[in-house]
DNA sequence: TTTATTTGTTAGATGAATCTAACTTTGTAG
DNA sequence: CTACAAAGTTAGATTCATCTAACAAATAAA
C-alpha cells in the first residue's frame, strides 16, 4: 500500500528524474515545499518498501516498482487534465490543481472509463506526454523556441511550466497548443524574439517565455 | 478548515440524524467503523469548532454550521454517483465507493459543472435526493413497498439501502428506478410479497427486500 | 430498588507526517 | 590544501487520527 503521501514523494521524484534521473534530497525538498529532514526519513521508509534506492549522501533514484507506481501517477494526473478539459470543459490554466487531487483517487475503472471516453490520447492539455498502463513515459523530442532561428515557422506542441501564471500569459496572446508560429526576429543581446501568427503579427517574446515553449 | 477526516464524522452524523435528529456516540461509531473513544475525542475538537453541539453523555447534534458543511459533502457525494452513472456510464451499483474518495476533492467549479452537465439533477441514481447548493436537504416522502396492498401498482422511486450487494439483487431481477410494480397478494405470515411488473410476471420478494424499496 | 448491561468517558500509547536545532559530509573557492 | 558553503543527516518535539484498558453514567431488567 503506497500512501497518498508517499505518492506525492513518488511522483516529484519521478517527474524531477526526467533528465538526469538522479535527484538530491534538496532538490526533492525544494519540489515538495518538505523540509530536508522529513524527506530524510521518507526516503528511508521508501527504500524500505522497495521503490527507491537510497544511500546516504548518494543521489536518489526509483527502483523499478517506484517508477512504475510513479509513472501510473502521472498517469492518472494528466488523464484527468484531459478530462477536465476535453470533456468537462474547463480551460487549460484552471485543471491542475484538480488533478493534483483526483489523481489519488483509488479506482482502476474510474481512470479507464475516462481514457477511453477521450480516446486514448497520448498527451495532456499543456502537450505532456501521458505514461502507458505500465508507467512507461517517453517525451518526444521537441527543440524550446529558443533554438528555432529567425525565418523558421513551427508548431507549438507543449509547455514546460503550466503554472495559471504562465498559462494565463500564453492565453492573453492567444497562443495555444498547435498555434504556428513564424519567428520574425531574433535579438541577440537578450534573446528575444519578434514573432507572428494567426492574428497576431507582430509579437514579442521574451527568452524566458521562449524556453519554456516547446516546438516541432 | 476541515480536515478529510472531519467531513467524514459531519456526513456520518448528518446521514443518521436524518430521521430522529440526535444521534449517539456508539451510533456513530458503529456507523464509521471508528472505535467510541476516538469519536468521543473528534467531537470535542468539532464541538470547539463550533460545527457539532456536544454535551457529555447528551445525544449529538450538527450545528447550523456543521448542518451546512455536512449537506454540501453529501451534494458532492450524490452529484458525483450522478455523473458517474450518466456521464461515464457506470452502473448504480459501482458508483458509491468513488464517490465517497470524490466528495473530499475541494473546488467548488468542479461540481458546479458537474451540475450544470447532469442539467442541475434532484436526486441520485439510488433515488436519495441531492442537496442544495446550500446543504439543504428534503426527502420526498415515499412510503416503502411493505406498506402498499395487494392490488395496487406503485413506481419503484428510492433505494434505502445502496450496497453493492443489494443493488446486484436488484440488478439481477430487472428492478430500476421508474419501474412499475404491481403487488399480487402479500403473505401476512413473513410479510413477503409476490409483485409482478414488465418482463417478470410472478416474482417474491421478502419483508427485507421491501422495506428497502421506496415507491409511490 | 438493586443489579446488570449498554453506552459514554478518561488516560495513555502508537504510528504517520511534519517540524526545528544541531551536527556531519561533500565539494568548491581561495 | 585548507576552509567555508551547500547539501545531507540525526535527534527530538509536535499534531492528527487512531487504538486499548480501565473507569463512570445511564438505562433496562429482575
Amino acid at each position: 500500500m503506497v500512501s497518498y503521501t508517499e505518492e506525492n514523494y513518488l511522483k516529484s521524484l519521478f517527474l524531477l528524474s526526467q533528465g538526469s534521473g538522479e535527484v538530491g534530497v534538496n532538490e526533492l525538498s525544494q519540489h515538495l515545499g518538505i523540509k530536508m529532514p522529513t524527506v530524510n526519513s521518507m526516503m528511508k521508509k521508501l527504500r524500505e518498501k522497495k521503490l527507491v534506492v537510497y544511500e546516504a549522501y548518494k543521489p536518489l533514484k526509483l527502483t523499478a516498482r517506484g517508477k512504475k507506481e510513479a509513472g501510473l501517477i502521472v498517469r492518472k494526473h494528466r488523464l484527468t487534465e484531459m478530462f477536465l478539459v476535453d470533456i468537462m470543459g474547463f480551460t487549460w490554466d484552471k485543471v491542475h490543481e484538480i488533478a493534483e487531487q483526483i489523481e489519488h483517487i483509488a479506482s482502476p475503472e474510474f481512470f479507464d472509463r475516462m481514457d477511453s471516453m477521450l480516446g486514448h490520447p497520448t498527451v495532456d492539455p499543456h502537450g505532456s506526454p501521458i505514461p502507458d498502463k505500465n508507467g512507461n513515459l517517453v517525451w518526444k523530442q521537441y527543440r524550446s523556441l529558443l533554438e528555432v532561428t529567425a525565418g523558421e515557422t513551427v508548431k507549438l506542441c507543449a509547455v514546460i511550466n503550466s503554472s495559471d501564471e504562465f498559462l494565463r500569459f500564453l492565453n492573453a496572446r492567444n497562443l495555444q497548443l498547435g498555434t504556428k508560429i513564424k519567428v520574425v526576429s531574433v535579438e541577440s543581446f537578450d534573446q528575444s524574439m519578434r514573432v507572428s501568427y494567426t492574428g497576431h503579427s507582430d509579437e514579442m517574446l521574451s527568452k524566458i517565455v521562449c524556453e519554456k515553449l516547446l516546438v516541432e
